[in-house]
DNA sequence: ATCAGTGCAAAACATTTGCAGCATG
DNA sequence: CATGCTGCAAATGTTTTGCACTGAT
C-alpha cells in the first residue's frame, strides 16, 4: 500500500523548493505515503510517536503546511473540529471525496465521475478561479445506522 | 430579505422540542432568518452586540447547537479555523453550496442542478445513509485573482 | 415556585509561534 | 560552520463548560 512514487515526488518538490531533508519532514512524508485516506494532525503525531521516529506536534503542523503549499497534500475539513490531511497524487484519477459518519466519525473515500464532471462545469461558469474542491457527504455508516 | 417562514418554523420546532422562548434564542433565530449566506459565531455575536439584544458567546454556541440538532441550521466548514452557520430551508430549491476565496476569505453561494443530481445519485449507491452534503470550491475570487 | 435559559469567566481543544539547540549541506 | 530544522513550551483563537442568577411557564 506504500506509494513510493508520491513519497519520491514530495521529496523532490521539497528539495526543489529549497527545503533540507530533516527527520521530521521525511517521517511525515513517509507516513502519509502509506495511507489510503485522510489523517488528522493528532493521528499523525500519535502514529509517529509509537514508531521509531517520534516527531513533535509543531513539526507535524509545519511539514503539513509546507506540503499543502506545494500542492502535495490536501487539507480537508469534515467537521468534528479538526482538519485532516492526505496525499494529493498527480494522477487525477486518484482524487476522491469523502463520506463521514456523524455517529462514529468514520471517514470513507469515494469517487464518482459524474460528480467530478458536474463540478468542473460549475467551476467553468462562476466568477471564481477554482483550484480545488471538497465534497463531504454526511450521514450514518452501515454500522451506526439502526 | 427577512424570512418569516423560517423564523416561525424554527420557533415551532424549538417549542415542539421542549425549549422555552428565551431572549438569546429568539435573537439568534431572528438574525439567521435575515441572512443570505453563512455567518461565523463571532459575526453573530458581534452583530447582536451592536443591536438592541446583546447575546453572550456561550448562548450563541448553545442556540446554534440546538438548531443544528433540529436540522434547522447547517454548520459548514470552509477552512480558516472556524465554523459557519446558516439557516436550512425546508424548500430544497433554496439549498446552495459555497465558493470560498482562499485569499480574502470571501464566501459566495451558488446553486447547480446537475451537481445536486450527481450527489443524489452517489448518495443512492453508497453503503451510507446520506443526510446532508457540503460542497466547497476553493480558489480566488475575481477581485483577488491577478 | 420551579426548572430552563443566560452571561460570565474559566477550561478545553486545535493550531501557531518564539526560541534555544541540533544537524544538514 | 552557517543556516535551516526541530522540539518544547508558551501563546492564540475558537468552542465548550461550570456556576450562580434571571426569567418563562
Amino acid at each position: 500500500m506504500k506509494d513510493r512514487d508520491w513519497a519520491d515526488l514530495a521529496g523532490e518538490n521539497l528539495a526543489r523548493a529549497g527545503y533540507r531533508r530533516g527527520g521530521a519532514r521525511l517521517a511525515v512524508v513517509e507516513l502519509l505515503s502509506r495511507q489510503t485516506c485522510a489523517l488528522s494532525a493528532q493521528e499523525i503525531e500519535d502514529s509517529l510517536r509509537e514508531g521509531e521516529q517520534p516527531v513533535g506536534r509543531a513539526s507535524v503542523y509545519r511539514v503539513l503546511d509546507e506540503l499543502e503549499r506545494l500542492g502535495m497534500v490536501a487539507r480537508i475539513e469534515v467537521g468534528h473540529g479538526m482538519a485532516r490531511y492526505e496525499a494529493v497524487h498527480p494522477d487525477a484519477q486518484r482524487h476522491h471525496d469523502h463520506l463521514v459518519c456523524d455517529e462514529c466519525g468514520q471517514i470513507t473515500p469515494f469517487r464518482d465521475e459524474d460528480l467530478e464532471r458536474a463540478i468542473r462545469r460549475v467551476a467553468g461558469r462562476v466568477a471564481f478561479a477554482v483550484e480545488e474542491h471538497e465534497v463531504v457527504l454526511h450521514g450514518q455508516c452501515d454500522t451506526c445506522r439502526d
